[in-house]
DNA sequence: GAAAAGATTACCT
DNA sequence: GGTAATCTTTTCC
């Protein structure tokens, strides 16, 4: 079937919109990365947003050389190290990023996406990979979500992992899948 | 130069 | 539910 094929290329205007439409409509989005020993694509479940003048965002004291990236054009792939982990965000306007946090495996077997430390695992992405853009048939791309979800199978609660600016709801996630990684949030 | 702080995860009780 | 692992960047003295 044409199910795969009939996903359209994300291109750079996608991401040049408010960070958390395009947060939003990256659930359902697949993410494909392609490398020497074969393709690995995960359908994102689960993304966070993180704006301008916000106390969470890397990005909030200004421009350092650990997340330069992130005030690189739209579709641009912020990568950081966490603890030994790492997590990968794509850039919309500069100074915004949308955390990839959780996805459904699509070319298994391969590892589990659930957490944005293991789908950075489970895709191959890498520290290395911090800067690159996304393109439709480079190492890194993305493909727009075969139906946009409907919006009451959209949860929107508290980030994860944040000290800071935690009563913000800017984590969108499928509601019910199985996949998201801190799945019932409660969402008001 | 030293110390603290993580957008996490795995494993403990 | 709590905490140690682990290591780079940032921040402070």
């Amino acid at each position: 079937m044409a199910r795969s094929s009939s996903r359209r290329p994300l291109r750079p205007a996608f991401f040049d919109r408010p960070t958390t439409r395009v947060a939003r409509d990256l659930l359902g989005a697949v993410v494909t990365v392609r490398a020497p020993d074969g393709v690995r694509s995960v359908e994102l479940v689960e993304v966070e947003a993180y704006l301008a003048n916000d106390p969470a965002s890397h990005a909030y004291r200004g421009p350092t050389r650990r997340n330069r990236s992130m005030f690189g054009p739209p579709g641009t792939l912020y990568v950081f190290r966490i603890h030994q982990v790492v997590c990968a965000n794509l850039v919309t306007r500069a100074g915004e990023a949308v955390l990839l946090r959780a996805g459904r495996p699509r070319m298994p077997p391969h590892a589990n996406p659930s957490g944005p430390g293991r789908l950075c695992r489970a895709l191959g992405l890498t520290i290395a990979d911090d800067g690159q853009r996304v393109s439709p048939h480079g190492r890194l791309s993305v493909s727009a979500p075969r139906q946009r979800p409907r919006r009451n199978s959209v949860d929107r609660g508290p980030r994860v992992g944040v000290s800071r600016a935690v009563r913000r709801r800017l984590r969108y996630s499928l509601a019910g899948d199985p996949w998201v990684s801190r799945p019932r949030r409660r969402v008001t």
